[in-house]
DNA sequence: AGCACGCCGACT
DNA sequence: GTCGGCGTGCTC
């Protein structure tokens, strides 16, 4: 009897099976683990006689059985052994950590939490599925669709089998309205309907659309910040096929879907679908991989499409649906203007320009977004006599001033002090910030407009439950004038009134060394600009920066995401980089940089000795990270690159085994398909 | 990952 | 004298 359990381990474990029922593979059990107990998950039935394994281990028997019958499907078990050979991470870690926390931890008394009954119970209670074409009622307060969306529509509804669709609309063209009309038409036909959103900020104004125009289906949320007692429901209600319609975050790729026959994975370019722990899954990529295994078709969403998804419908391996009109008519995509720093320097951040259409806007009644990505008062604290810099003691990285709870905080390890009365170093009490967070922006607005009502929308601002919808209420009710805000005013929000659009700081994204930062600066303003003008009116965006002559804004003021892709690929294409090679990153963590950097010298020269035959794989030199230390620890990484995926994975399948062979202090894991470099 | 064992420094 | 820091080893 083969067993998965939680534990970053590579392999199965045998078990004997003492009872008279029969063991069934997706079946959950409670195993001996050491000197504990663990939950596992029947995984093979390959039977063991007279306790011979044929190795050297004691077998021990299974404790329990946890699950009548089966809980997982072969379906949801194909899926995450997918997941788990493409990205190299052990399967019971992958299958039992994707289950919610009641169906995988033992609880100290009752070994099966009670959870698990009361979700289970629930969703027993809930009316069975029943299909019919008839008593499925029409779709509520639909408006009226463009020929663009109807023809997008009827591709959707009609497509048949793996079909992958890449939605392709500009800002407000009316991509929800597509896949509120295709889900519905599907869901007639008794489909499942997954749909992923990149944040969980997105889901509750998209769980009230969604229940409110597909009336007559149950519809449920998952994301990891769910109540733990709410998220075992919504997984039994979905697996048990009882809810049509799963509105989630990346982990929703992992839950069984039993009548599964349509997935949606709306913003597919946002780089929240990448996992930063764990498993480091792409769950747009995952979701492709789910419609295949379940042959059913699937639409990525986007204004700005990743350059993968992009390059797939060039290719015509995805078909390609465009929305090149917003669905509002007399709605307009804001004017885009530069203002070159170098002619106007900034006092505060903001340059005069930025000034004066910030009052004219306000003087005309209207709403305007400032935007930039960095919160925190000031990114860093500076002594103006002898220059010392107020850093984390466990990071290599500055402290953030935080001026409203007189706070120094690091961005890296969560790190918190009292900003300190004078100079650590040498007492003088003139200390200062340098650089401007939001905080500052709206303490620099507020002096300048002391009229205007300034809201600011941030990570820091939105700490508590309900704040965020708070703020964005008052912005809504027209209560705000001026609202300043990191890239979360940028998704997903339906501003009326905003005449006016201003990006801060965006530079260090134009030369970044990070080859993706202006692939996600462009997506960024691209959905910033696209706040503005969603009703009638004209708008106007100001982008300040020292660069005007940067290609990213020609395409930028055309609010032509084709050129920018195009001329985007084109470089990409000339430096083999992705999406035309494939590349994996091997990081080492340890208290020492040292350690480091000679676990991935040893691991890179094996790695060469296994792929010198071929030479279509390629190690690079190990670096450190550009922060090179974190919470007190150092780490450094590796890149592996090949033009080809076969040999890449091939390569990494070797490499693997000797990685897990490695007796050390130091920590590594590898990560298929990185975004961050 | 957990968890236990074991070995050294610094406390009531 | 022990409390507890974390290096090391193990899990069918």
């Amino acid at each position: 009897m083969d067993v998965l359990v939680a534990a970053p381990l590579y392999g199965t474990f045998t078990y004997a099976w003492p009872f008279s029922d029969d063991p069934i593979v997706g079946q959950r059990v409670i195993v001996p683990w050491g000197r504990q107990k663990r939950v596992g998950l029947i995984h093979g039935l390959r039977a063991v006689v007279d306790g011979d394994t044929g190795s050297d281990y004691d077998l021990k028997a299974v404790e329990r059985i946890l699950d009548e019958g089966r809980l997982l499907s072969a379906q949801w078990r194909q899926l995450i052994e997918f997941a788990a050979r493409y990205y190299h991470h052990p399967l019971g870690t992958v299958a039992l950590e994707s289950l919610p926390k009641a169906l995988r931890v033992l609880n100290a008394k009752s070994e099966e939490p009670v959870m698990v009954e009361k979700a289970r119970a629930h969703a027993d209670r809930l009316a069975e599925h029943v299909h019919s074409e008839h008593d499925s009622p029409p779709m509520n307060e639909a408006p009226a669709l463009n020929p663009a969306q109807s023809a997008a529509v009827a591709a959707l509804v009609d497509a048949r089998g793996f079909d992958p669709y890449l939605l392709y609309g500009v800002t407000g063209s009316g991509k929800t309205e597509v896949y509120l009309h295709a889900i519905a038409q599907r869901l007639r036909r008794g489909e499942q309907v997954l749909v992923l959103l990149p944040e969980i900020n997105l889901t509750p104004p998209a769980m009230a659309l969604y229940q409110k125009r597909l009336t007559g289906h149950r519809v449920v949320v998952m994301h990891s910040n769910l109540p733990e007692l709410a998220r075992t429901k919504a997984w039994f209600e979905v697996a048990s096929g009882k809810a049509d319609v799963l509105i989630g975050t990346r982990l929703g790729v992992l839950t069984p879907m039993p009548r599964l026959g349509f997935v949606v994975v709306d913003e597919e370019h946002d780089p929240s679908y990448k996992q930063q722990d764990g498993m480091r899954y792409q769950a747009r990529d995952l979701a492709l991989m789910l419609a295949k295994q379940r042959n059913c078709p699937v639409v990525l969403g986007s204004a700005t499409p990743s350059l993968e998804s992009w390059l797939k419908s060039e290719q015509s391996a995805y078909k390609r649906l465009d929305l090149t009109q917003r669905a509002v008519p007399g709605a307009s995509l804001p004017t885009v203007e530069l203002v070159n720093t170098a002619n106007f320097p900034p006092k505060e951040g903001l340059s005069e320009p930025v000034i004066q259409a910030l009052r004219e806007n306000l003087d005309a009644g209207r709403q305007a977004i400032v935007f930039l990505n960095r919160r925190g008062y000031a990114p860093q604290l500076v002594c103006n006599a002898c220059g010392w810099v107020a850093n984390c003691e466990h990071c290599s990285a500055h402290m953030v001033w935080h001026k409203r709870d007189m706070s120094l905080r690091c961005h890296h390890c969560g790190a918190g002090q009292r900003v300190p009365q004078a100079c650590v170093c040498c007492g003088n009490q003139d200390l200062s910030g340098f650089g401007r967070g939001t905080q500052r922006v709206e303490e620099v607005l507020e002096g300048l407009f002391p009229s205007a009502r300034v809201l600011r929308l941030d990570a820091d601002s939105t700490r508590n439950k309900g704040q965020m919808e708070d703020l964005l209420e008052k912005a809504h009710a027209g209560e705000v004038d001026i609202l300043v805000g990191t890239q979360m005013i940028s998704k997903g929000h339906d501003f009326a009134n905003i005449g006016l659009v201003v990006a801060l700081n965006v530079d260090a994204s134009l030369y970044s060394h990070a080859y993706r930062a202006p692939e996600r600066l462009f997506a960024q303003l691209m959905q910033v600009a696209g706040r503005a003008g969603r009703r009638a009116g004209s708008a106007r965006m100001l982008v300040q920066t020292r660069y005007p002559q940067h290609p990213l804004f020609s395409a930028l003021m055309a609010h032509d995401y084709v050129r920018f892709a195009d001329s985007e690929m084109q470089g990409r294409r000339e430096a083999r980089m992705p999406p035309f090679s494939y590349q994996a990153t091997l990081r080492a963590d340890h208290r020492h940089l040292g350690n480091c950097i000679e676990f991935l010298r040893n691991a890179k020269a094996f790695g060469e000795a296994i792929c010198a035959a071929e030479g279509t794989v390629f190690l690079c030199d190990p670096v450190p990270l550009s922060v090179v230390r974190v919470g007190g620890i150092e780490r450094a990484q590796m890149l592996v690159e090949s033009e080809s995926r076969p040999s890449l994975h091939a390569f990494l399948n070797e490499w693997m085994n000797w990685l897990t062979a490695q007796k050390g202090a130091v920590k590594w894991f590898l990560e298929v398909d990185p975004v961050e470099l």
